[in-house]
DNA sequence: CCCCCATGTAAGCAGTCGCTTACATCCGAC
DNA sequence: GTCGGATGTAAGCGACTGCTTACATGGGGG
């Protein structure tokens, strides 16, 4: 009645529930028994096979950075970041700024904030404007597709949260080229 | 040696801890202990005066919101919460963002958010432009302004946590002048 | 003066947490 | 077949959590 044993296999069932819950309730308020319940799995093999929990977590955040900056040209990093972060029925699990933002005091979280979300997602959006401030710049964009979030998955704020995202994606984008566009000012 | 007895102090001193502990680590990760402990207070009496870590974080949020909405004009609310949120120094205890953002899932903080950022902030500057989705539109600003929050004061990110706030507010006005101006399309 | 209640304190309860340990069970190598 | 390591399980440890209870103490009103 029990599938058949395999490592491989309760290590994916784990890193699946945990990037799920984490996504949906932050670090803190995930257990390893609700990850361990969630994947089907005795919590004690969440030692084994993880560490520990922080190191869990960790796994999960570099393994959703991973797959999310895969392919993506910096002329459409925007558009394509925001209208993931717009998806009607949004996959928590598939963005890994859903695990950071309800965790964001973490040290891991915070740490690739910086580092993944900086240096990439940044140095992209930086790279579509020549005016001298131009990371800050890009640090603003980036804000506000972060504030976006927030106020859509973590507060549900109305209308925000239920507006068409193409809608919202106009309005942004042309709102963030007033910021991004060449400029020729010293 | 002991200061004198005083309902009132005591009560004050637990809402003042509870304030800078709540908005520099979320409800979570703040112990009752914790905020007795920077009272300088035994923790039975914030259950005397509070009768719960929720209620007293509740009352966190309620006295911040009252404070900071007290008397800002709508054409200068964006500016002036805008400003206040890129202080140089941050007093956390005074933005009731800060408590918000870093207890983002508790019921208390997104009813807070939902309610008082919703119904005032947003209703101020939907009155700034009259276009049909006004809301949207101070939704989205209103996104910027928490993102900008999270970027600085949560995850650190440069070069935005270090720049100074006059730039930040120029380029934030600018753009959100696109979205907020008067317009006579449809 | 003294009594009583507001105020403050010490101790601990029941539950949950991350994590460990000791043990069962399965399966491939030989 | 059988042996041994890989895999899975049950139980519980020690620490910490929010909260309660039983008790000490002080100061103002009779």
């Amino acid at each position: 009645m029990s599938r058949p044993r395999d490592a491989a296999a309760t290590r994916a069932a784990l890193l699946d529930a945990a990037t799920k819950l984490f996504g949906e309730r932050g670090f803190d308020r995930t257990t390893v028994r609700d990850i361990a319940n969630l994947a089907g799995v005795n919590q004690a093999l969440l030692f084994r096979y993880y560490g520990s929990k922080d190191a869990l977590f960790a796994t999960v955040l570099a393994t959703q950075s991973r797959e999310l900056l895969e392919d993506s040209p910096a002329e459409h990093l925007l558009r394509t970041v925001l209208l993931r972060m717009l998806e009607e029925k949004p996959r928590r699990e598939d963005h890994p700024l859903y695990a950071v933002l309800r965790s964001s005091h973490h040290d891991s979280a915070a740490e690739v904030v910086r580092r993944q979300l900086g240096e990439e997602y940044a140095r992209a959006l930086a790279s579509l404007t020549d005016a001298e401030d131009a990371e800050l710049r890009a640090d603003l964009v980036l804000a506000w597709i972060v504030g976006i979030g927030v106020l859509r998955t973590v507060f549900g704020k109305q209308p925000l949260a239920a507006a068409n995202s193409e809608d919202v994606a106009a309005l942004v984008t042309r709102a963030a080229s007033v910021l991004l566009e060449h400029t020729d000012v010293g």
